[in-house]
DNA sequence: TTACAGTTATGTTATAAAGCACAAAAGTAC
DNA sequence: GTACTTTTGTGCTTTATAACATAACTGTAA
């Protein structure tokens, strides 16, 4: 379906940031191409091997960009919150996809096509300027995870997931994780099986760095859970 | 010192894929700016922390970026070949380094101030494009690597490291590869200790995929080679 | 309600890989 | 040449974490 008006307006309100790096002319063509589209819970989005043909902007909700490794095991690589662009990496590298993306919860996508947006970005410079920081920021953030995720043991994978998901989606008023993921997500983003991200867990219960209800995390010490993230 | 007028004309035949992608009077800028600098083997190119100014290509010897992690194990994160650029990530994220680059053996690098590229970026489309791609590239990369790093067992992370030098640095005449590292850095390009390198380089000649003469590595059957970097 | 599938929890066992010790070989300096 | 440092190689021990087994809990559908 082509957007619905009153989407457009919250997108264009909301992406101030890449918004207002385009002129009238070029708003006009992405209002005119872009496409909503909803994803229910656990829906997939994109899956390795797809052609990428759509840069994808998250409206609504919370998305997961994964790999499947060897032995069917699955590795959660980056989050995605609203407003972020995500599946452009693909068309840029001229590949296919090498990850898959799945809606954490029900949310909702604006697609532009990638041919229009090359065209926009042939003719204005901040446009790739954007797309060259992010991936940038991207490639920093990844290099990052590699070395965290292969040196630290298992309390400090947890402890960072976990303050991962505090600076990716943010603390409610009850100081509890914005976002309820399955034991086994919470695994595959921290490299280990579900049953140490459970066990670990339980141990941050007990040392009182963390609180749980359900798939709900109270974070009751932050500091001492960026201290374990940090060294251990 | 400024670039020599031989080194530049070098550069300059060598560097085709940017090199054509530049006018006239964005060559005689660059050419006016650039600066030549040698490294000898094992020294530094940057270090983490540092503040990124210059866009740098490497013309000759290798090169490798890599970070320290916790309890001072390094990691190599990617190598740098002839003719290839590097040290942009940073700057274009606003960051500082995040990563160290040191020269594996004596090498030769062309700095180009960075506000320079950037002047040029912003009415040279094609420019920007050839960042995005090495960019996007680079993060598929990095992100297949997380995946290999994390989930493959020794042998297979071992093979992976060797596939991707033969893939980096190529193979002699008589097939040993291109690049003659100490077994301290084939086990932080693997992820391993350096024992549990050397222990599994001699399972590999009893195996007769390999054989070993000092540094020098002599690919007996690449094919097993890049089976147990696949399965693994 | 009951039945059933999926998820969470926890204890036990097996194993891959790190850590350690030490010897041999190679490279480097004097 | 000899002395000394670094790198390589190998065996043994320890440890972190995966794998497995099983039970409790949760949500959902009939």
């Amino acid at each position: 379906m082509q957007a619905k008006e009153e989407d457009i307006m919250d997108f264009s309100t909301n992406l101030k940031e890449v918004w207002r790096l385009l002129n009238g002319q070029e708003r006009e063509i992405i209002r005119k191409n872009a496409i909503i589209q909803h994803y229910k819970k656990n829906q997939q989005i994109y899956v390795e091997g797809d052609e990428p043909t759509h840069l994808m902007c998250l409206l609504k909700g919370k998305v997961k960009i994964y790999k499947e490794g060897v032995g069917g095991r699955s590795q959660i690589i980056r989050v995605i919150r609203p407003i972020q662009y995500f599946a452009y990496r693909a068309y840029f590298a001229r590949e296919n996809y090498l990850t898959n993306a799945a809606a954490f919860e029900s949310s909702i996508v604006c697609l532009i096509p990638m041919k229009v947006v090359r065209e926009i970005m042939k003719h204005n410079y901040n446009i790739c300027k954007f797309f060259i920081k992010q991936l940038s920021v991207d490639l920093g953030i990844a290099d990052e995870r590699t070395v965290n995720l292969t040196q630290k043991h298992i309390r400090g994978r947890l402890a960072e997931s976990l303050v991962f998901l505090i600076d990716s989606y943010g603390l409610e008023n009850d100081s509890s994780i914005n976002i309820y993921l399955a034991r086994e997500d919470l695994a595959s983003l921290s490299n280990m099986t579900t049953s140490n991200a459970i066990r670990t867990l339980s141990i941050f219960v007990a040392e009182k760095v963390i609180a749980l209800d359900g798939r709900k995390i109270k974070v009751l010490d932050e500091e001492k859970l960026r201290k374990i993230s940090k060294l251990g």
